[in-house]
DNA sequence: ATCTATTGTTCTTATATACAAACTAAATTT
DNA sequence: AAATTTAGTTTGTATATAAGAACAATAGAT
């Protein structure tokens, strides 16, 4: 059971770190479902203390600096981070598409790096760290979960998977033998599972035999040829041969 | 007055933010003053969402990936900062000793940039961004509250200015009137005032007639000559002004 | 310019959190 | 190996926070 007060504050800094533009106390309000009374003091707590401020050309709440700070001071996977990131430069070298870094949160996938493709693209697909998606219809998400039993998915998911697009999996069964695919060739594949017109393939990444993040290639449809999607594969297999080569303790 | 569960939230985070070996359930319970049975929920939630995590190795509490997360979508003055970074550089680059940034928080300064020179140096000072000490007794801090009056600053301080080295200013005549000083001559000094054996010279940052950050140069007593000195306050009064001529709306 | 709608703020009481103390488990010492 | 210390966890109740509603202030519409 979630610590309310904690929650909240925390669900704050997510919902503003996916919103460069800034809210207002009222629509966080809304956004996280908490009384805007409630919210008047968090607010103001977390201005005093640097973590949001008022925008005084926009009169929203956006990210402080205190965010910033601590952002710099992360520094238990600083090498991981790193070494992510080139892996990842050297993908989107290749293949001219989105490569993002995953990790999972409770049953969804947060977006912690993303690297895009310099120029050239006219369809984009736009996506921001901080962001969070559901597991189950996500190549990072299933990658992340291949490791799942039947059991710990179920009660992962104690609503069942819902749909967001005809090609979402919302049988169990289904997903649980994509996983073990997945478990075998380590290869995670997604065909319009969450949003119409794009696919998407990922590859779980290791640590001391743990899966502790996924990496990922985003396509939208109608660039995804088979050509295409082999390179992707072996691009993806290919890096995370190389991320299991180090140990980050 | 603040609100206790949100203080909390970012104390915590604050706290881990200068700790980069981690800190204990029970070490973070006595340095915030929180019942261990009012953490245990806290950092349970705290830890489900990403913002802190349990080390496997040394069973401690640090920040989390999200912390990363949110730090990296921090754009409000993202601008500010690269242009601040840049400069700071250059400043380090001509007097080989740190240079730092901070704004103000409160009755503190919050440490917000470092950049330190590359090699050499036997003797360096450490600092980490994130940390906070009081403003009155530091050259970032005195640059910071110089637009403060007599009255703000009492009230600022209603416990008094309290020593850290003889050298300390505990009288807010004396305190007002170097803010004075500062205010004509845009540069804060500091000798000794909080650490024995070092002291510090900074300049406000303004943007549209306001202080919003300050930029500091700290030197060992030892290699502090006059010249010197006088090189860091020639430095230091060129970045204020290169910062003065940008326009961060 | 008045009315309407929306945002932010204050107030009161029901409710959920906070705290203390007791307990368990692990680690270190004797 | 027993004892002592230290860490983490659980429980019951005092207390501080949460939420609804009512209010003030601002912005927008007619």
């Amino acid at each position: 059971m979630p610590h309310k007060p904690t929650e909240r504050v925390l669900n704050i800094l997510n919902l503003l770190s996916v919103n460069a533009v800034g809210l207002t106390l009222t629509e966080i309000s809304k956004a996280i479902s908490v009384p805007k009374s409630t919210l008047y003091p968090i607010l103001q707590t977390m201005t005093d203390m640097n973590y949001i401020q008022l925008s005084k050309s926009s009169f929203r709440y956006k990210l402080g600096i205190s965010t910033f700070c601590i952002g710099s001071s992360y520094s238990q996977d600083e090498y991981m981070l790193e070494f992510a990131k080139s892996i990842m430069k050297n993908v989107v070298a290749e293949i001219k598409e989105i490569c993002q870094m995953g990790v999972l949160e409770g049953n969804n996938v947060l977006y912690v790096l993303k690297e895009e493709p310099e120029v050239g693209l006219d369809i984009r697909i736009i996506s921001r760290v901080g962001k969070r998606l559901p597991a189950y219809c996500t190549a990072l998400g299933k990658a992340l979960l291949s490791n799942y039993s039947m059991e710990e998915l179920k009660k992962l998911y104690p609503k069942g998977l819902i749909p967001y697009t005809e090609n979402t999996i919302t049988d169990f069964d289904v997903l649980n033998s994509q996983l073990l695919t997945i478990r075998q060739e380590h290869i995670a594949k997604e065909y319009e599972e969450i949003t119409n017109g794009l696919c998407c393939y990922a590859v779980p990444l290791e640590s001391n035999g743990n899966i502790i993040a996924a990496l990922s290639v985003s396509v939208p449809n109608f660039r995804a040829t088979q050509e295409k999607l082999n390179l992707i594969t072996e691009l993806l297999l290919n890096a995370r041969r190389q991320f299991g080569n180090v140990n980050f303790k």
